[in-house]
DNA sequence: GGTTGTGAACCACTTCACAGCC
DNA sequence: GGCTGTGAAGTGGTTCACAACC
């Protein structure tokens, strides 16, 4: 019964899953669903079911074992060696990401930088040198199968075409626009312009509009 | 039966169309559910159901009229008048953010920038001043009900408490971090690492981890 | 003929409730 | 007694299919 027919849902969660079990690491080893659920904020048994998809981590009577349950998470996110990631485009946000702690955290490590303006290329930014994004191709020789995308809309997909053809399996893609690209090759975006734009929705107003 | 029991989901889909027929409104007038449905990646149906909950705005045989369509769903999601947005702490992403035109295109309008560091406080960035902290009670007099979150985590509640008081209404938060805010505030929070951390999970590798 | 709008059917995630285990 | 794991029930968003309309 593992590894089958898992809802997107119940991946959406687990991260949040494991960074609660890694704070509550520093005080104490056990926890039960019914204080993890209300540190993520879901119902205890969304826990254990979501949980229970990947096999029985627990002890009845006892809880989940912190350290246990937090590498098994870990495991099943595929998080436990670190990821070359590249990142294509240097600009506001493209250098706010460079300088992202949130990455290194999860075991992702920007190494390898590009961009198309020449008053960029060249220069290194965090540590990380600003390559021509004609240099794309040597993602494949480095073992870099992962991209972040942080170019103008306009580019996005042409640069999608170049990173899956560099040989990138999976792509961040921070633009406003949907990425078609080979069933094999897994596409996160993260939309901020959408996110932002329904906030007035839920605003009080002389509207009637509430949920 | 408008304004009744609408689905979170159907929310956060009208920005998607929103912006699709700002794209469409330059070469055309009309559009069909098929065709708009093919560009925002959804069913044609799901977007028929979508606007139904507000109500009829097409016309049979015809389609959508693009301008108008364009300008109601703006005015479900209330983004008709500028929004003037407080911006709380000013370091990697708190300046992406003041420089990400996303803002302005939606009627965002950051006027107001704060954070503790007296290193930045006084400086100018985007034509935005930076105010200490302390100052955060001059938003209700200046008519500021809107504020986004950047500070480390440790400093989210706490920035969230005096937003409330201060008269905010509505939070974009940035921090991995619940608020606490009384039930009439608005939060939505974008926890980019948390999307991030999900992309493994999806790659091809020895396990048989799928969807 | 083409397309919308919507009640009904469907399906997937959530919630429940309890057997099983410590 | 306390807590997990899970089949079964419930719920709500998605999909369908067709009447109504241009």
């Amino acid at each position: 019964m593992r590894y089958h027919k898992i809802p997107d849902e119940t991946i959406q969660r687990l991260p949040l899953y494991w960074r609660a079990l890694r704070l509550l690491s520093e005080n104490r080893s056990h926890v039960n669903s019914k204080v993890l659920a209300e540190i993520v904020q879901v119902n205890p048994w969304q826990i254990r079911k979501d949980l229970s998809y990947f096999g029985g981590f627990g002890t009845p009577g006892v809880g989940y074992d912190i350290k246990k349950l937090s590498c098994q998470l870990r495991d099943i996110l595929n998080l436990k060696n670190t990821h070359k990631t590249a990142l294509v485009g240097v600009g506001d946000l493209g250098s706010a990401l460079l300088g992202y702690s949130g990455f290194s955290q999860l075991g992702f490590e920007i190494v390898s930088a590009f961009d198309v303006s020449t008053k960029k290329v060249g220069k290194i930014k965090n540590n990380v040198n600003v390559e021509d994004i004609s240099k794309l191709k040597t993602l494949k020789r480095k073992g870099i199968r992962l991209a972040i995308i942080a170019v103008p809309v306009k580019a996005a997909q042409e640069t999608a075409d170049k990173l899956v053809r560099a040989g990138v399996v999976g792509i961040l893609n921070f633009t406003p626009s949907y990425l078609v690209v080979p069933k094999t090759v897994k596409v996160i975006s993260i939309d901020i312009a959408m996110d932002i734009a329904r906030l007035p929705y839920y605003l009080p107003t002389n509207r009637a509009g509430k949920t």
